[in-house]
DNA sequence: CAAGAGCTATCTATCGGTAGATAGACGGAG
DNA sequence: CTCCGTCTATCTACCGATAGATAGCTCTTG
């Protein structure tokens, strides 16, 4: 019974959504997953938006960590650029699900202001990473770094979500392929 | 009042679907939209399907007059993507919306079955249209320009999804010309 | 031409279901 | 004894969908 329940909620949560999207999600499907009532997901998260907030939240934070670790393993900009792409694609190959924060960019209109924030800051995560990694060795502008970073990061979003919509992972191999070959992907 | 209500309806149906996704849409707030009760929306459409079908199919079969129209008007390659990444473009321009298809694609797996059958044949359109273009003059494998075809709109509809998020065209606008400068775009 | 039958498009009213949310009882652990 | 976590039970609001009535048009037919 160690298990915090508080953790098993967030855990399922977070995979509902990125199956089916922020407004996808219930109280009473995520309880029944669970295995609680939906007063206890209340419990933990008295609003939809505490939960979907607290989701994109440690979503982003565990980014964070992830991308910054593949910077400190590899000084090779093709090799980092590998493991951004195949954290994306590992969502895919996880029962054809978007990344969290992907899905919830599509719904970014009628997401309570708590959880858009967290969104945005997802968004911010990755394309301060992705102008790091751009940014060694070269001596470009900062601004054509930074439209570049933007390009990538929603290069690859784009990919994840036709792939998914295909239902078919070779698909986003493909477009990945095909931005490296293009030159946009070190 | 010759405005046929059918259409009306249809039309105010696409914005909201374009602002707010398919299972943003309710029927009664369509029809508050329209002027008419959310009964008079069943009669014309009797199940949220069949009018989110109606609408997929109709804005896939516009998409292959307007993109047909394109390659008529110009020879080059260069003129015909840059109107293609226009009509992406004016979807961010009317009041921040996506296109249809490109927020249907998030809810892709809870989307009803007639629903997502327009929505692939939208992306279909969208594909054939670009290995058409890429094709022009070209000699390379069939197989390689169908791979670009499909990273070209990948990348679009994501450059529009981050867009919207951020809120700011010139978003989109850089990562359109990103894509150029690195020759993803003929 | 006129009368009536049937059709079209809309309305009012309501259905069963589900959404998020809450109040308050209960039980176990410190 | 008290606090924490979960439960039962319920609320209000909204969802898509349907039933049934009606006004007005059109078409047929004597």
């Amino acid at each position: 019974m160690t298990a915090d329940t508080k953790q098993v909620i967030m855990d399922a949560a977070r995979a509902m959504v990125q199956a089916r999207g922020y407004n996808g999600l219930s109280f009473r499907e995520l309880a029944k997953e669970v295995g609680v009532k939906s007063a206890s997901v209340h419990y933990h998260f008295p609003t939809k938006g505490d939960l979907g907030a607290a989701l994109a939240r440690r979503y982003a934070d565990e980014a964070i960590d992830i991308l910054d670790g593949f910077l400190k393993a590899s000084q090779d900009a093709g090799a980092c650029m590998r493991m951004y792409t195949d954290v994306f694609r590992s969502a895919l190959s996880n029962d054809n699900r978007m990344c969290l924060c992907g899905i919830m960019a599509a719904e970014h209109d009628d997401l309570p202001a708590e959880v858009r924030a967290e969104v945005d800051r997802f968004t911010d995560v990755n394309i301060r990473w992705l102008v790091k990694l751009l940014s060694r060795g070269k001596k470009a502008a900062t601004e054509a770094i930074e439209q570049r970073a933007l390009a990538v990061f929603a290069a690859v979003g784009g990919a994840q979500l036709v792939a998914r919509g295909r239902g078919d992972i070779a698909v986003y191999d493909e477009a990945i392929e095909a931005y490296r070959a293009a030159g946009l992907l070190p």
